[in-house]
DNA sequence: GCTTGACTTGGAGTTAACTCCAGAGAGTAA
DNA sequence: TTACTCTCTGGAGTTAACTCCAAGTCAAGC
């Protein structure tokens, strides 16, 4: 597969993909005789399984070192296991607080909602005080 | 409340502070005669809020359009609704694809315990087509 | 009056993660 | 052969969001 077609399939920029490569986000690709890239199904499967970290956030650099781990074989099985379940605890937090911030918003946009339905009524009531004080 | 105050309360530096308000992110805090910030409940509250919202990746530039459309008044509440529902949507949508990270996740969790216990028994197996070709 | 420490401003520097570019080579089409 | 298209590499440039720095001000303590 070229990199234009793989660049095609994922929505990533040859650019990109070319970056992934040289940083170590992805093992090295063969190159056919004349040097050109040719992506292997497996070459596809880590594009895909990168993209899809690095869209929520994993860290270019912990994804690296999954790699290289990788590269180096059944020995480092126990810290590549280590790595994911720390990235998942990680992902926990970060979707906790998420959370949080999804109902604060909601909290929030129920008042607008309030504050909208009524607005003629209450002139001259500050907004500040009446939205931004819940929940200091 | 001093500068200094207000970084030890919310665990911001303060160049942090003073980026906050020099690009919008908080309103402008008053001054003393002397020129020295000199920070109100309201200005902390703005703080914290911002800090809340950064936390979960929310947009410098939203945000600061959110500042703004809040010193313009009344008129700017439903545009300040819309701004915050989208947010939102935004974020309900991220955490959708964590969900799914985190479950994958999981399970490549699950798959390197059963190697780990199994390591011994076997060799010569690849790690490669087990671990990651599994729901390509 | 002088030093010290916290604060000010404007502007430059940093970091992460791309993104773009120049110059060159290979393969195909006329 | 010439032109065109796709790709290559190494390196420079960009963007977002801070982070650091130099030079200066001010109030308090000695």
């Amino acid at each position: 597969m070229l990199i234009a077609e793989v660049s095609e399939k994922f929505e990533l920029s040859q650019d990109t993909l070319r970056y992934y490569e040289r940083v170590g986000l992805i093992p090295r690709v063969n190159r056919k005789n004349s040097g050109i890239r040719d992506y292997t199904e497996e070459d596809c499967r880590w594009v895909e399984f990168i993209k899809c970290m690095r869209g929520v956030g994993l860290p270019v650099e912990t994804l690296i070192d999954y790699v290289r781990l990788f590269q180096q074989g059944d020995e480092t099985l126990e810290t590549r296991k280590e790595l994911l379940v720390e990235q998942h605890k990680e992902l926990l937090i970060r979707m906790a607080d998420m959370q949080k911030v999804l109902e604060r918003l909601e909290g929030k946009i129920d008042r607008y909602d309030q504050m909208i339905g009524t607005a003629h009524q209450i002139t001259g009531f500050s907004p500040v005080n009446f939205v931004e004080s819940k929940g200091k």
